[in-house]
Formats: structure tokens, sequence, C-alpha cells
DNA sequence: TGATGAATTCAACAAATGTTGAAAATTATC
DNA sequence: GATAATTTTCAACATTTGTTGAATTCATCA
């Protein structure tokens, strides 16, 4: 047995099982019992390691949220440096995107269960709000600060509106619902992330610019 | 007793008790019983009027859907109309939007549950796929005629995306997750119907030309 | 009024759910 | 190798869940 891989501890197989179906699912629509059977454990041990169901769920939420805050907190702070401070509209969206597409391009199945997570959770109504705001808001807000430092004229309001289209916009890519490819009768293929991304960039930008950048009577 | 209005019918107050919860909560979060408290009658009633639990959550995704279909689908054939069968995209766009804000507009809160309820399932990844294509790709194939007719040059892949993109943002606003009212520290209400969709429709715009119409080298 | 059919309630079912405590097995510590 | 601590299993609990059939009320109309 040259290369032998020991199995993962029987706790990250819990929350990798879990990513998995509340990505799929959402929280009312996975069982413990359903985690615990694709995770091959008994049901008890979901209690054991992580207590009551909902603190299962934010375990999973957070696991990867600082990984990817992170990535994104690089991106802009070299984005930042290698601009003399002032970096471009297309490089500050590119570096809250980016990382993004790193991850799914890794092929590790984990990050992409967990970013439909993110597309699903942020959209939903009750439930996100909270998690949202505790693990993605303090580099939401470091993001539209370097936004308005790139377009000091704008009227904020404008700057979080857009943003709030952008982010709708890649939530839904994230949540990997199929429906585009059904609809463009398989021409577009969520799959394909790179293209995803290098059209996303553009869209975003340009929105930005007509809403924040352009004279206020243009847009009306 | 001058104006006495006699109460709805507990068949629509369930499917009204029913629009609200499941918007709120999806369709696993919410129970039976659940609803049938909310709108004041036996949890028996429910499926004798509509059977299974599924089957009530599809009376009330398609209750509105022809509704809103219709409206927009006028909407795009005034817009063609008046522009001797050349809408501009602004048009188009808005011929997409507009009919929805009016429906959030008339204060009918039913609209609103439904509304953010459609958002809730769009971006569901199992749940949604079917009802969403069964209720709504029909329409949204033919804006897309539309947008493709305008700017027939384009790569159809990329108005597809565009589409998403557009979907996206709507989606999230729709969603009604109060998170960039938090986000923005009150500067922006989900509430304001008007400023939203005026700001939405030439960010979009914008995002559409910019993929579409532009040179494809600008792109990248 | 009385009879027919629809609407509504009542009571209960079997199955599934989150959660827990105690026992057993495994691992670590000395 | 004995002891302690950690991990895992077993069995079960009290609720809650969707669903149903029989009984009751209500409305319609001859």
């Amino acid at each position: 047995m040259p290369d032998y891989t020991p199995p993962a501890p029987k706790s990250e197989r819990i929350l990798n099982a879990a990513e998995e179906l509340f990505a799929l699912h959402g929280f009312d629509g996975v069982t413990l019992r359903g985690i615990a059977t694709a995770a091959g454990v008994d049901v008890a041990l979901l209690n054991y390691h992580f207590g009551v169901k909902k603190k299962l769920f934010e375990v999973v939420f957070m696991r990867r949220a600082e990984i990817l805050n992170e990535a994104r907190l690089n991106a802009l702070l070299e984005a930042e440096a290698s601009s003399g401070g002032r970096p471009s509209l297309e490089q500050i969206v590119s570096a809250f995107l980016r990382p993004i597409q790193r991850f799914q391009l890794t092929g590790d199945e984990g990050w992409r269960n967990y970013l439909a997570l993110v597309g699903w959770v942020n959209s939903s109504s009750v439930w996100g709000e909270e998690m949202m705001h505790k693990s993605f808001d303090p580099l939401v807000a470091r993001f539209i600060e370097a936004l308005k430092k790139n377009m000091p004229d704008a009227d904020p309001q404008r700057i979080y509106w857009a943003y709030q289209f952008f982010s709708g916009a890649l939530t839904l890519t994230l949540a990997q619902t199929g429906r585009i490819g059904r609809l463009s009768d398989g021409l577009c293929r969520e799959s394909d992330v790179e293209t995803v991304y290098d059209l996303m960039i553009p869209f975003v930008v340009a929105g930005f610019r007509k809403l924040c950048v352009e004279s206020v009577e243009d847009v009306f």
C-alpha cells in the first residue's frame, strides 16, 4: 500500500456531508439523520461534536468564510499596492470575484458546495441576515470603501445599490440552479467558471460606471 | 353596517397565509399547521382544498404567475408597437421590470410576499428548477428573442449570461433580505421601490451594452 | 321543509424529527 | 499495562410532521 491516505476524521466527514446537503436543500430541507447517513456516522455524533442543528450549520458556514475573506482582502490589498493606492474599478471588482473563481477551479467539491450554500443563505430572508452580516459584511464594507475612494463624487446610495445588484448577479451564479443552462439550451454552462467571471466583471463594472460615474441626468 | 366586506373565503385565506410563510421560510421551513393557524382554519382543510403540501405550494406559486406574465408581455408588446418593432434596450428591460414595480406599488401585501417567494424559488437549486421553468421560461424566452433582435450581432451566449446577471440582480432585490439596508446603515431601503428600479434599469442596460454591443476586445 | 352535496371540524394515525443519557469502544497519558 | 479522557454507538424520549377518514355543520335547491 504505497500511498494510503487515512480517512478524514469523522467530525470532518460530518461537516462535508452537511455542507453538501445544506447547499442542496437549505437548512430545513435537511435532517440530521440524512447528514449522518451521508457521512457514514451515527446521528448522535453530530450532537456530540457540534451541539444542536443550528450550531452545526453555523460551523459549516463559518469554516470557509475566513479563508475566503482573507483571500479577497489580499487580492484587494495587492490591487491597491500595484496601483499606487488607486485601483481601477475593474481591479476592485476582480479582487472581489477572482478569489472565488480560484477556489472553484481547485476542483475541491467542498468549495463548490460551500459557495452554493453562500448563494442560498444570501437570498434567504429570515435566515441569512445575521450570518451573512457577521461573516461577510466587514469585508464588504472594506470593498465599498475602495469603491467610494475610486468614485469620490458618486452618491453613496448609488454605490450601495450597485453593490446590491452586483451581489445578486454573483449570488444567483453561485447558487448553481442550472436554470441558465436549460434556458439557453445548453449554450451556457454554469460549470464554465472562467467564462462566467470573464463576463460578470465587465458587466458589473459597466453598471457601476453608469450609475456612479456618468452624470446623473444620463440615468433617467 | 354601511360598508361591510365579507371575509375572504377560507380557501383564499389559506393561500394568502401560505404565500407569506413560504416567502419567509421556504417550503421546508413551513408546516401545514403553521399555515392553518395563520389562516385561522383547521389543518385538514388544507388537504381538502389543495391536496398534499407540494400541491399547495404549486397553487400558491402559479396563482399570480399568469397575471405577472401577461402584464410583462403586454408591456413588451406595447414597447414594440410604440417603436415600430424596434424597441430600445431600455424599453425591453423596462418592460421586464416595470410591471413588477407596479404590482409592488399597489400596496397589496400579497404581491410583496409572492415576489419574495419568486426570488426564493429562483435561487433554490433543487426545488425551483421545474417550477420556474414551467411558469416563467416561456416569457423569458420571448424577452430574449427581443434582446437578440435588438442586438443581432451579439454572441447569443453573452446575451444569456447577461440575462443571468440581470435575473440575479432582480432576484436578490425581490427576496427582501434587508441586508442592503443594514450594510448601508439605513441609506438604502428595499421598500423604496421606485429608486430600486430607476437604478436597476440603467445598471442592467449598461451591462448588456458592454457585453453584447461593444467590441469583444474591450471586454478583456 | 327536507334532502343533497359541499365545506369544515374532530380525532387520530404512522412516520420522521431533534435531542439526550448511558453504555461501549477507542485513544491518550502516565 | 492501568487509568483517565475522548470518541463513538445504542436505544430511546417527547414532539412535531403530513395525511386521512369519519362525523358534523353549512349552503343549495326541489
